[in-house]
DNA sequence: CTGAAAGCGCTTACAG
DNA sequence: CTGAAAGCGCTTACAG
């Protein structure tokens, strides 16, 4: 069963594989009568006509490839979210995402090199020279920044905000001895140290001490030992800003372990509001992502950085905000 | 800033281009002295050659891309790990993984014809259209299946099994009077309906009545209907076997809410072991699977459908376990 | 308005 | 042992 050529349509319709080529691609600057664009078309419909990505990708030196390098931590519900309508906005345009977990010992060359898609996005930073060599080879790089940083083609999740919104919360409520539950995972410190200087530089603006900052595991015991920490001493904590829903859900744990009551005792606020945050006792107050919003400005990013006339990505605004629950 | 292509190595190391060919591509049978060899694969790390891949799946008709076919439903934790594991053994061999969620208006089949992928793996079923139209183009496929059907090229987690498993549990504890809570989204219904089907037939087993099915949202709410529900009449349940840990989460908080008390009330079994479900209050009983086990012998039959002479992938065994914890 | 031809970068059968 | 040449399927500058 031999590939489906655009030389069967040319011939099955009478024209010639440019013609066909004009017709599929839709080159309207070209006058082709407009019966024989339908004539085409239809032929290359009913023989169930698709040109080779290859052929295309050789011919061009650009696939339709979007290369999407996911870092190497845990793909988190919120990314999952993202990489969900990222392909489906994407497919529309005709692009397949291809999802790279930048791991392992494979450099990242590599793989853009061989299969050169029209745009690499990162949806963390990149390392500079990586950056520079995809520039050079003409390649499209939309990237990502955990910084308050609008650069034009970045995607930008200010993390400082969200510990920001955090102890802005925590305050509210009237707590002044805050602590911060860091993620034990190495590969998050670049998240976790802006997360937690957001809450820091929130704490001063208030006139608050700094964070007490533990290390939490997911587990219990990882917990409660950091809750008594944090509970002994002369000012002990009354608030917890947690990493993430899962730190916050071990702090919950731990809270119970050590028979305090949260949010009489200790309040706890996580991040990302995953399914289990609204179902833990007490109902987890959580910072919520607008991840939609997020994944079709990247969308719209790659369309851009693909095609001088489409519309600039507007930013969404407004992307993140406190969902107020039992916990605090 | 021209693409580097096999001419530039062979230029610099002064042969034919066939030459280059040979050695990079390991081709042991054709006599190249070990000089030659040194001196090609020498110059082409020093230019920092990658082959184009475009041109090689154009030659031969086959590209290194492996497409993997995520059904519609949420990834969950469970899939992230596969996906994870996947990822990094087939890029051992060379072979990158393209993640293709099958959702939305744009057909399959469009996506594999211009792809040209040499093997798609598909998580959930194929439609018998899109199988068939697969092979006819002579592309390798391996396909998932939820019952217990051990074909060759295929990945088969039985779901019937992890119900049974959970009644086994809940039995084993004295329990009798058994619900069911099942998930409210649709598309999960293949699998729920396994997974109930195997829980009804160990509760026949062992004389039971067969489990009060509810459909519980992941809301408070909706798990505190279901068990009053469950409740009401003559046998009130004591024992809930959830569709997954976040609907098991659900239903802990809904007998939170209706002041039951867990286990001493009713017991609640989930599935996957997420992180929130030794977090939760009480910690969450659950149905532990060997996700990297299955992702080895996903890897390892996607190598063995590209080369007969690789090993037959083993199917591992014993990939499930009840996790004991104090929900049940 | 339409077609013949070149060329993207690779591999491999074939000829030396 | 090594190289010249063909051809994978496409697009596009060019010639009618």
């Amino acid at each position: 069963m031999p590939r489906l050529t655009s030389a069967d349509v040319a011939r099955e319709s009478g024209v010639s594989r440019t013609t066909v080529s004009y017709v599929l691609n839709g080159k309207r600057d070209v006058a082709i009568p407009e019966r024989t664009r339908q004539r085409v078309q239809e032929v290359a419909a009913r023989l169930g006509y698709t040109p080779s990505a290859a052929a295309r990708t050789l011919r061009s030196g650009r696939s339709d490839l979007v290369l999407c390098v996911v870092p190497d931590w845990t793909i988190g519900p919120v990314i999952d979210t993202l990489l969900d309508h990222l392909t489906t906005e994407l497919a529309d345009r005709g692009l397949s995402v291809l999802v790279h977990q930048d791991r392992g010992p494979r450099p990242l060359a590599e793989l853009w090199r061989a299969v050169t898609p029209c745009v690499v996005l990162g949806l963390a930073p990149f390392a500079e020279q990586d950056l520079l060599a995809m520039q050079q080879a003409g390649i499209q790089v939309v990237g990502s920044t955990l910084d308050d940083d609008p650069q034009p083609r970045t995607f930008s999740v200010p993390q400082v905000e969200i510990g920001r919104l955090q102890v802005e919360h925590l305050a509210a409520r009237g707590h002044r001895s805050i602590a911060y539950a860091a993620p034990s995972d190495d590969r998050l410190a670049p998240f976790a140290s802006r997360r937690l200087a957001g809450a820091t530089q929130e704490c001063e603006r208030l006139g608050l001490a700094p964070p007490v900052v533990r290390a939490v595991d997911l587990d219990t015991g990882s917990a409660a030992a950091a809750v008594r920490d944090w509970r002994a001493g002369p000012a002990p904590v009354t608030a917890v800003a947690a990493y993430n829903d899962e730190v916050a859900l071990a702090v919950l744990s731990g809270l119970r372990a050590e028979e305090l009551a949260t949010p009489q005792d200790v309040a706890v606020i996580g991040v990302d509001d995953i399914p289990a945050a609204r179902l833990a006792a007490p109902a987890l107050t959580t910072v919520w992502q607008a991840v939609d919003a997020q994944a079709s400005y990247l969308a719209a990013a790659v369309i851009a950085a693909l095609d001088e006339s489409a519309d600039p990505p507007v930013r969404p605004s407004d992307v993140m905000h406190v969902v107020a629950r039992d916990s605090t």
